[in-house]
DNA sequence: GTTATATAGTTGCAAGTGAGACTAATATTA
DNA sequence: TAATATTAGTCTCACTTGCAACTATATAAC
């Protein structure tokens, strides 16, 4: 048995459209933060938190976990390390990656910005109760890892 | 109660991170087919989708059911129209709006999109149970709603 | 009615983007 | 080792985007 059984295409019961739809107003409303505020546009904010949560990483290291291109996260790399909130270093063992570390500056401009956006996540989900979270992230999970078994 | 209660962020259990990183990822596979394939773009096939469903738009109407910039809007009801696949005629009692409807090759073109889509969609949801995929829309919905009323 | 305001849709422009060429370094193969 | 293939990251180019200004029409206020 499947999930869903249609012959003709309901927008408003399409996942992919529902899906799309939600993430783009939830980042529109949440990158106000640290767009506005910051000056932080979403790709460098992303830098920023992969390396708050990893300490370390290269480029290619992010483009495995945020799925953005190379040369989106070059480009963001190259931002931050000239507004001094990250600092680069060739990796020892290979010199064609840098390793990526944010400076105190980033670190301090990572950790005012947390509360808010943490406060904002907590404002969406504000009449959710604890076992519809869970149920949601499970199942958003569940697709994320058939995202990966079939493509 | 609240869903959750961190003071820290993990992104993996951030709901806008996992929210877009997923959307993004489902945005990629299923545009594959209409672009590949039918060198639709993104913004085109919205339009497209939501003139079947919907008969006869205006661009407005279109930006309020798509939340797309009303230039965006603009400029794929021109390609589309180039190509013939929609058609404007001044709608009557507003001559500054247009009703655009799909032509019969729009029509034509949209028909053989739609299995494919579902399709796809069958495939991403193969392993969930009918109950699953109720609860997840529903939880969306939940978040949308919530989202009208926060912002 | 005339003036001011709002709305539908288009367009110009600056900025951002994706794809792929490119450089430099590393890994593999014979 | 030499030749080949692979990988990390940057850069260029054509294209897309978002924003704001703009035209044309419609509505509201006086």
């Amino acid at each position: 048995m499947t999930a869903t059984n249609r012959t003709d295409l309901k927008l408003q019961a399409f996942l992919p459209y529902v899906l799309n739809n939600l993430a783009e107003r939830v980042s529109a409303g949440l990158s106000g933060i640290y767009i506005d505020e910051y000056q932080l546009s979403i790709p460098e904010w992303r830098v920023i938190a992969n390396l708050a949560e990893h300490n370390t990483l290269n480029a290619r290291q992010i483009v495995a976990f945020t799925t953005m291109e190379k040369s989106k996260v070059s480009r963001a790399v190259g931002n931050l390390s000239e507004r001094g909130l990250i600092a680069q270093q060739r990796a020892e063992g290979d010199s064609r990656a840098k390793d990526l570390t944010l400076t105190e500056e980033g670190l301090a401009l990572y950790r005012s910005i947390v509360p808010r956006v943490l406060d904002w996540e907590r404002e969406l989900l504000a009449d959710m109760t604890p076992g519809e979270y869970r149920d949601l992230m499970y199942l958003l999970e569940k697709l994320r890892s058939r995202l990966d078994t079939i493509s």
